[in-house]
RNA sequence: GGCCCCUUGGUCAAGUGGUCUAAGACAUCGCCCUUUCACGGCGAGAACAUGGGUUCAAAUCCCGUAGGGGUCACCA
């Protein structure tokens, strides 16, 4: 009861790393923050064709970046290990030895051919496919004469027939199997090398594992691991099984959806803060209103009594409404960090930017933060800057020039400023209040036409921030190529 | 197809039989602030998949139907 919690996160490294890895990461630190228990990191890497060590370190480098950092495991080290499954092979095969011992498993010699058809037989009837039990009762002196011939073949486990297994799952409630559809499956493959669903069980089970926190998707691999933790003698984790996470079709989250990875919300320059917020919520919710949490509050908080079942719909405007939000307490260094690399991406920024280009770049990165919920955005943003393109962007806004009084305003303006000795956003304030006692026109007439002008859009930060940061010779130069056409 | 899970506004979701003429947030729209644009503030529209039960009373419990998803590998 007063027993240590201990969960686990354990990726394989076979592509980039999933958002909803990360979300399955996440919940499995928080509950080992919540309960001061412990979280383990392993690597499921028998899937030897398509586990790469750079998936592996693209993994690892993930949860760092977003903060997830882990008690036990690969790289860390610990009691239980070795963490990569790979490394763990001669104790796997320990336990199959027993098993085969015991006769709780046995060697299966059947081809895949005639396993295909027996399972196509099967899925034409209607039936769930389960293999047959076919070399179950294989008469000891056989088995030895074909593993001696060096027959391929796998071993398979028995499952105990006309039972029920059943589950509490701490987010599903009860969940029931027939065992009679698991049939007796593969726990070694005819490479030697076990499989996953045995894997888990003797790793999460010898690495003292007690709450399985996962993806959905695990819920109908778990009778299976049940009976396996079974033969073993095992006593079984409790098991969370968290629902997926959907893209706007409501379609499993997948390439097709956009951004599915850690890394390339990274790339695009959201901040793992906000990230991680965003994640926690999407499947859990506290007990108030409350919408951003630092990183204590959910440690303090996150419940799995509170994890929702139902399937959660990605929704990319509300994570970028809390990235703005956790944007707005960046300190004007930190902003400009974030932003560079995008602004020298697009060409807007030299390689190694000299203190003068730094320092002007700080100024257009604060000027732009309220336009900017994600650091790629100021690229947008601050185009203004960088391209000649700032024609009027639509015929809304190439009416603004098109009203009466925008030559006159247009005009003054470019002789006010050319006789101003200094170009700053405090000196240059004070003319468009000039500008309109003199040509005795509303504020929106002056500023907008000038605003579109120079940047060719409607919105942005402060007039006279942008002409300061402009400077004087573009926007002299781009009033006149309006007022000269 | 078999098995399993899920179903409250466009989205995330609160809600565990009466306090629901159903909370909050994102998004949308409107107003205010601002002699520009945003930020911000205030407000509005917008939902219990469906049919039967049970009950004095159901978004909440039971059964069916529909829809969505997952899984049925010598992948993890």
């Amino acid at each position: 009861m007063s027993q240590e919690v201990r969960v686990r996160f354990a990726p394989s490294p076979t592509g980039p790393f999933h958002i909803g890895g990360a979300r399955s990461a996440l919940f499995n630190y928080l509950v080992a923050k919540h309960t001061n228990g412990k979280f383990v990191v392993r690597i499921e890497d028998t899937d030897r064709k398509r586990s790469t060590s750079e998936s592996e370190e693209n993994i690892k480098e993930a949860l760092k970046w977003l903060g997830i950092t882990w008690d036990e495991g690969i790289d860390v080290g610990g009691a239980d290990g070795p963490y990569r499954q790979t490394e763990r092979l001669d104790i796997y095969q320990k336990y199959t030895d027993k098993l085969l011992a015991e006769g709780k498993a046995y060697y299966c010699f059947c081809t895949p051919e005639e396993l295909e058809a027996e399972k196509n037989a099967q899925l034409a009837k209607g039936e769930t496919p389960v293999y047959s039990g076919k070399c179950a009762d294989l008469p000891k002196e056989t088995v030895e004469q074909y593993l001696k011939e060096g027959r391929p073949h796998v071993i398979r486990i028995k499952t105990p027939k006309n039972e029920t297994i059943e589950l509490d799952d701490l987010v599903r409630g009860h969940v029931s199997f027939d065992s009679n559809n698991v049939g007796d499956f593969v726990i070694v493959k005819s490479d030697g090398i076990p499989v996953y669903n045995y894997c888990v069980v003797l790793d999460d089970a010898l690495m003292h594992i007690t709450h399985v926190i996962r993806a959905e998707e695990h819920l109908s691999n778990t009778p299976r691991q049940l009976v396996i933790y079974k033969a073993l003698g095992f006593d079984a984790p409790q098991f969370a099984h968290v629902s997926l996470i959907l893209g706007a079709d409501k379609k499993k989250m997948s390439k097709r959806h956009g951004a599915t990875s850690v890394q390339q919300y990274r790339d695009m320059g959201y901040l793992p803060d906000a990230l991680v917020n965003f994640l926690a919520l999407l499947g859990w919710t506290p007990d108030s209103d409350q919408e951003i949490f630092s990183r204590d509050e959910l440690n303090e908080q996150f419940s799995l009594s509170r994890v929702a079942k139902n399937p959660a719909v990605f929704d990319i405007e509300k994570l970028n409404w809390i990235n703005f939000h956790y944007m707005k307490e960046l300190d004007e260094d930190a902003l400009y960090t974030l932003c560079l690399p995008h602004l020298q991406k697009a060409g807007y920024a030299s390689e190694n930017p000299d203190s003068r280009e730094a320092a002007w770049l700080k100024s257009v990165c604060a000027a732009m933060r309220e336009h900017v919920q994600y650091g790629a955005q100021i690229v947008d943003a601050a185009k203004v800057f960088f391209t000649e393109d700032y024609a009027p962007e639509n015929e809304e806004t190439a009416a603004v020039l098109a009203e009466e009084t925008a030559p006159a305003v247009l005009s003054m303006f470019r002789d006010e400023l050319k006789a101003l000795d200094e170009v700053t956003a405090d000196t240059v304030q004070p003319l468009f209040k000039k500008i309109q006692k003199g040509l005795k026109v509303k504020g929106k007439f002056v500023y907008m036409p000038i605003r579109v002008a120079i940047t060719g859009v409607m919105h942005g930060p402060d007039l006279n921030v942008i002409v300061a940061l402009m400077g004087r010779e573009k926007v002299l130069d781009r009033l006149s190529a309006v007022l000269d056409k």
